[in-house]
DNA sequence: TGATAAAATAGACAATGTGTAGAATTATAG
DNA sequence: CTATAATTCTACACATTGTCTATTTTATCA
């Protein structure tokens, strides 16, 4: 009778398809249903309030078995959330030309569709989604979705921007964009998804384009 | 010997100046110690690290005082939030003209001063702000602040905006603002207040009413 | 199919943190 | 000064965590 060891406690090492050892059904299924149930048990009762107990309880696993797969409930999190955003990240960057001539129309087309493209990601993968943009859990992990994309912004700058001085800093319309994203991305899915993901995508970017000066606001006041 | 009571449990009941009681020094200033011990601990370590013991020892307090004046942990962060939160508001409506003609300069100008405002009441309490906006404690908080941003947005628009449907539905153009707003405040903070919180708010203001479609980006692609 | 190794199970366990209670001490208000 | 109320110390019951062991179940491969 062999100790029961871990079995392969994070899949953070390796790939699994690339690992030597085929991974075991079971392990497999029994991963899955920890990251189904704590997500739904999240989404009801708010992060704090999941044990590990309720976990298993809804998997319907022995609570023993949670810790030959995973370190602790924040593990978990960390390994459900690391796989939807990898995959996302592959697509956005799958498609995007190497190098875009700065200020061009491709350019533009490119950002419109990687904008497109994050809502259609949320929108597949809404209660996790959903999870992280609430910050349940560590709070830490919606801070390095904003880091991630604001970083993802200064780095189109730096590659398309004119060499003209920047009117505002590179990190102030980094972190403008990245909040106002989330922002509304966070709103669209607490809401039922109420427009298509298509349509919100348009609307952000005519809004981050286009301002709302021309529509609603009068011009800015001189003074001050 | 009187049984130690709770002394005042909350003190969200009533407004201690309001109350017909004073409420000892005593009281007042292990309320207050409390607070800071425990902002100063989550900035250190993170809120779940943070455990009773550790703030009435910052304290220089007995365990046992602590549930003198609050439930838990949670209940003594929402109380200094709702303090910080209270002030602001009152502030920001303080010098709110009740009727506003919808489109005109004065508008805009109070649009621009509140933002200001906002930047400015920041940067006077940056710790909390700072714990705030990580979202540490409940994740519950930092939405209720969009959420009150949102809705403030939301008044603003239906009291200034013309009779001509808007481009875009209210709630998003809401949600829009009020992420970009934070996640630029979130930033500002985190990095030290680079820049005077009346350029953050001229920036943010800019950015919001212009866009950036005339600075560093191409017209919006025909397509799509 | 059958052998074998891996996975899951139940239960016990120490460790840690929480919230409550009682009795003694001390600072404050009147 | 004196009475009152806040604070302190200690102890306790309780819940949850993470680990370990022995045992049973099950997937995989020969």
């Amino acid at each position: 009778m062999p100790k029961p060891q871990p079995v392969n406690h994070p899949p953070s090492d390796l790939p699994p398809e690339a690992s030597e050892r085929r991974p075991d059904r079971r392990a497999q299924r029994t991963r899955q249903q920890l990251r189904d149930a704590l997500i739904a048990l999240i989404l009801e009762r708010g992060y704090d309030a999941v044990r590990v107990e309720d976990i298993t309880a809804r998997a319907n696993l022995g609570r023993a078995t949670f810790y030959l797969h995973y370190r602790d409930k924040e593990a978990l999190l960390l390994d459900s959330i690391r796989q939807t955003v990898d995959d996302l990240m592959a697509q956005v960057s799958a498609f995007a030309p190497p190098h875009l001539e700065a200020g061009s129309e491709a350019a533009a087309a490119w950002l419109q569709r990687a904008i497109a493209l994050v809502f259609d990601h949320a929108a597949e993968n809404a209660t996790l989604y959903r999870v992280i943009l609430r910050g349940e859990g560590t709070a830490a992990i919606s801070q390095r979705i904003h880091a991630m994309i604001c970083q993802a912004v200064i780095t189109y700058l730096d590659a398309h921007r004119p060499q003209q001085a920047p009117p505002v800093p590179a990190e102030v319309l980094a972190n403008y964009f990245a909040g106002a994203l989330l922002g509304l991305l966070t709103w669209w899915l607490e809401h039922g998804m109420p427009y298509p993901p298509q349509s919100m995508a348009e609307m952000f970017y005519r809004l981050f384009y286009e301002g709302i000066g021309h529509l609603t606001l009068p011009p800015i006041s001189p003074e001050r």
